[in-house]
DNA sequence: CCTTACGTTTACGTAAACGTCAACTAGTGG
DNA sequence: CCACTAGTTGACGTTTACGTAAACGTAAGG
């Protein structure tokens, strides 16, 4: 009876193409908290937007310890001055990280279609014009 | 006599901030490749070329091998044909995976902005509006 | 009742990317 | 000659992020 937006691990990680392992692991991380019918882990919508934000954050390099961080920021996002204060800085660390990471990115996407271009034009070399551009 | 374009391992360790383990981690995993002076390794300008590269490449989130296959890639830019064909197709893949990954960063960085203003939105209230949203 | 499928916890294994000695060498200054 | 500094090669330790196997529970179907 798995309502509409209720998920058996198995569903959930077939859905997103990882183990029930790793969703077991992220639960101890702190990153998931499926409730419980009797022993088995029940995931609903809140759950798989968290999935996803784990599995963007993996994309983008972070280690676990980082994107629960990142809920972190999230969740509290309304505590006192002090902690508010504190987290705004935490905030534009990560910008500023993720703003050079943007950065690195563009540069390696430059240099991969440089190399792409290098690389079709020695193709092009090849199949017609047949001449090699010789050693002399 | 550190010739303009020569280091010793200390050296680039310190100017790139990465401990001379890592750059012999580096060697052996095929992604420099310093000269010997005697038993000493001396790095040249094309090294730290590359350990920028390989920088960037953990900065994106890549594993030691997929930046020494990306040098590959590089490195080997004029084979024969179905060589570079099946060149063309990881560059592909790397273009798409990079792609990907900025549409992953524009996303945090929204997310990012969206906690940050929320933070400040609180933190005006703490300070000037000074009431609480109450619960009831 | 037996099997099958799916789930649970516990625990050990593993690959990657270094950290951290230990023991030794080689050049340099006093 | 001695001490110091910087480098070298092992080799074992550590953390992260799972993989994998064991042993067991439970609901469904034949």
């Amino acid at each position: 009876m798995s309502n509409a937006s209720n998920y058996s691990i198995g569903q959930l990680a077939e859905e997103f193409e990882v183990t029930s392992r790793a969703l077991r692991l992220y639960e101890e991380e702190g990153l998931l908290n499926p409730r419980r019918e009797g022993t088995r882990r029940i995931y609903n919508e809140r759950d798989r937007v968290r999935l996803r934000l784990i599995l963007r954050g993996k994309r983008l390099g972070w280690s676990l310890s980082e994107i629960r961080e990142s809920f972190d920021l999230y969740d509290s996002s309304h505590g006192e001055e002090g902690q508010l204060e504190a987290m705004l800085m935490k905030l534009a660390e990560r910008r500023e990280s993720l703003h050079t990471q943007r950065r690195d990115i563009d540069n390696a996407i430059d240099d991969l279609e440089t190399i792409a271009a290098n690389c079709e034009t020695a193709l092009e070399e090849i199949r017609h014009g047949k001449r090699k551009a010789g050693h002399g």
